[in-house]
DNA sequence: AATGAATGAGTGTTCATTCAT
DNA sequence: AATGAATGAACACTCATTCAT
C-alpha cells in the first residue's frame, strides 16, 4: 500500500547523504508502482487483457522497467499473485484467533474474510485468472503453500478447542470448512455481475451485504454447532 | 446435445425437396458445431483468450460462417453464454422438486448443481469470463433473467413447505439459499487449482468429491433446519 | 525470377474463366512478391538486420501475409535461402557440361560460377548469413544436399575424363576443385567492399571484372593440367 | 594478447604513486577486456547481432564504459574491426619471407595464412560484418590500407625473385594472387557450416583439414610456376 | 573512473474482421 | 451457403543509448 520510499522519506534520517537515500528510493519505488499498477490492470482485465502499456503508464515507468524487473508479463503476473496471497495470508495471522473462544473466533474469520473481499476486489479476480490457467504461476511458489498450513492448522485448532469445550461437533474437517468459509464470500462477490441480473437484486448495496455477511456468519456458525 | 436441426428436420416439411432439407440441415449443422466448439474455446480460455480461427479450425467451419451467424465474436460468445442459462435453468426445472418432501428436495437440489458444475465445467468458466467483463453481455438477455426467477421461486416454494411442516426454520431467504447452494459448489470447482495447492490436497480425486458433496448437503440442511 | 503469374498470363488459355485465375494468381503472385523482396532485404542487411515491415512494404503486401505464408521470419529466410541453393544448382545443371570435352567444360564451370555470383549478388549474402548461423536453417532442407550432389559427381566426371584423354592429372578430388572453383570467385565478391580499401582497386570496375576471371580460369586449369 | 598497460606502464612513469599507475592499469585493463568480449561477441553475432549488454557482461564492465571508451557500438565495431586487421597484417610481416627462396616464402604464406584463419576464426566473421555493411567502418582507417601496401608489395617481391631465378613465370599479378591465397582459406572456412551439408563432409575434421591446405599449396604453386 | 536506473523508438508477431468471389 | 485471401491495429518484448550520481 504504502510506497517504502514514502515510509523512509517520512521517518526522516536526516544525517544519510540525501544521494544514495533517493537512488535506493528510485528503484524500490519504481518496482513498487509497477507492482501495484500491474495488480490493477490484472484484477481488471485478467491476465490475457490486461495491456503491458497500460501498466507502464499507469506506475508513470518505462515498459523497459517491467522486463527489467519481472522478465516477462507473465513474471509480473506471478509476483503480484504471489503477493496477494501472502497479504491476506499474513492478515489472517494478525487476527490471533487462537485466544478467542472458539464461536467468537470462527465469526471473526468468516467476517474478516468476508471483509477482505470486499475490501481487495483484486485478489478474487486474480485468483480466478490464476485459475483460467491452470494455477501454472503458483505452481512455482512454496512459500504460499506453506502460509496456507498455518491457516489450516489455526482453523483446525478453533475446531478443536470448541469440540473440547462442547460447542462445536465433532467430526468437522478444517479443510472442508476453510473451503466453505471462502466459498459462500468469494462466490458472492466474484458474481456479483451476473448475480445482479439472475437474482435481480443489487448485490453490492449497502443493506444487501449487512444482510448476507450475517447469512454467511449463521450459516458457519450452525454447520460447526453441537 | 441433440442437434436442433434434427428435431427441426424430423418434424417439419416433409414435403420439401432433399436437397433444400439438407441444406437447411448443413447450415443449421454448421450453427451447432460452431456453438459447440466456442463453447469449449471460450471455456478453455476466456473471452478474450478465445481464438476465432481455432473455433473455426474445430468446428469444421470457414471462419467468415462465424461473422455470418453470429455477427462478431462477442455476439458468439453472448449465444453461447445464454445457452449455457438456459440450459443449466431448464435441467434445474426438470428436477420436479415441487412434489418432493422438502428436505428431500433441497437435498437433491444440492446434489443437482454440484453433479451439473462437475459434468458441465464449461459452465463455471463462462460465468467467470462474463463477470470478468462486468456481465455486459448477459444483461441484454431478457430470458435468462426471466427463467431465473422460476429457480428462486421454486427454491421459495420448498422453503416454505419445510417451514409449515415444520422441519425447516422460518426466516431463510431463498435467494440467499441459492446463493449459498451454488457457492458452496461453484468455489470449489473454480478454484480447484489454486486450491490444490493452497490445501494440498486432490481436490478433484473420487473420494474427495464425494466426501465435499456430503459435506455441502450437511451444511444446506443444517442451514434450514428448524 | 519470371513470377510464375506471368508466365501464365503469356501463356494465354483464353477458355479458363478469369474468376479462377485470377484467384490462383492472387495467392501465387503474393507468396512470389514477398519471397522476392525478402531475398533483396535479408541479402542487404542478413536475417538479423531485415525487417519484416520494410518486406512487406516491398512486396505491397500485409505483413499479416508473410506469417501466413512462412510462419515466421526464419521461415522466410528459410525458404529464400533454400531457393537461391535450388536455383543456383539447376542453373549448373543447364550447363550440359557432360558433353564438353573436358577443358572447355572446366573452363565454362568457371566462367558459369563468376557470373553466377557476379548476376546474383544476392546469393553470397544470403550464403554469408546462414553461415553466421551455423547452417540452421539449411540442416533442415535434405533437397539441398540432394541436389548438391549432382554437381560434385559432375565434376568428378570432368576430372575423369579429362585423366582418361590424357588432358588431366590424375589425383585432384572433385570435392577440393569444386570448393577452389567456388571460393576464388566468392572471397573476391564477398569482400568486395574491404578489398577495395585492402588492395586500393576499384574491384568492381569493368576490366578488373575481366582480368579476375581470366586469372580464374588460368587458376584452375594450371591447377589439374597433365 | 599481451595488455598494452603492462608494457607501458613498465615503460613509463616509474615515479607514479602506486595508486595512480593502478588506476591508469585498470582502465587500460577494462578497455582491453571490452575489446576481447567485443571481438567474440561480434565475430559470434555479426554487427547488428551483437549485444551492447553481452558484451559489458563478458568484459565485467559497465555498459557505460563502452560509451566512454569508444563512443558507440559501432566505434567499438570499428575498433575491433581495426585491431583485427592490424594484427593479422603485422604477423604476416614477422614471416620474414623476404629471405627465403621464393617458393618456400610462398608456400609459407599460404600456409600461414591457412593457419591464420584457423586460429583466429574472429577474423573472418568480421570481415565478412564488415562487408556487409560496405566497409563502413574500414574505409575511416588509413593505417589498414597503409599496412596492406607492405604484404603486397611482400608477394609482389617474392614474385619478382621467382621470375628472376626462373621458377616462377612472368606477368603473375601480386594483388591477384594476394586475393587467391586469402579466397581458397577464407571461403573453406566462411563457409564451413554450409559446406559440411552441400559437400557432405565434417570439412573441420583433421584429415579434412590437412588435406585442404595440402591443395591449396599445390593450388598456389601450380599457379605460379614457370 | 565507474555505476545502476531509465528511456523511446522500434521488432517480430498476433488477431478479429472484411473483401472478393 | 461457403471460402481463402487480405488487412490494420495492436501486442509483448528488445535494444542502443543517456541520465544522475
Amino acid at each position: 500500500m504504502s510506497t517504502p520510499s514514502e515510509t523512509e522519506a517520512a521517518a526522516g534520517e536526516p544525517a544519510a547523504s540525501p544521494k544514495t537515500r533517493i537512488r535506493i528510493r528510485d528503484a524500490e519505488a519504481t518496482r513498487t508502482r509497477i507492482l501495484e499498477a500491474a495488480k490493477r490492470e490484472f484484477a481488471r482485465n485478467g491476465l490475457g487483457g490486461a495491456r503491458v502499456d497500460v501498466i507502464a503508464e499507469k506506475a508513470k515507468a518505462n515498459k523497459r522497467m517491467i522486463y527489467h524487473y519481472f522478465e516477462s508479463k507473465e513474471g509480473l503476473f506471478q509476483t503480484v499473485l504471489e503477493n496477494a496471497y501472502l497479504d491476506i495470508r499474513a492478515a489472517e495471522q494478525r487476527l490471533n484467533l487462537d485466544n478467542l473462544d472458539p464461536r467468537t473466533a470462527l465469526e471473526r474469520l468468516v467476517r474478516f474474510t468476508w471483509d477482505y473481499y470486499l475490501k481487495n476486489p483484486e485478489f478474487i479476480t486474480l485468483v480466478n485468472s490464476e485459475n483460467l490457467h491452470r494455477a501454472k504461476h503458483l505452481k512455482k511458489s512454496e512459500l504460499v503453500a506453506a502460509t496456507s498450513r498455518k491457516l489450516v492448522s489455526m482453523v483446525g485448532g478453533i475446531v478443536e478447542r470448541g469440540v473440547a469445550q462442547g460447542v462445536f461437533r465433532p467430526g468437522v474437517d478444517p479443510v472442508q470448512l476453510n473451503i466453505t468459509i471462502a466459498a459462500i464470500g468469494f462466490y458472492y462477490f466474484t458474481n456479483r455481475f451476473t448475480g445482479t441480473i439472475i437474482y435481480e437484486r443489487d448485490l453490492m448495496a449497502k443493506e444487501a451485504l449487512e444482510e448476507r455477511l450475517s447469512f454467511n456468519i449463521e450459516t458457519i456458525i450452525r454447520l460447526v454447532s453441537a
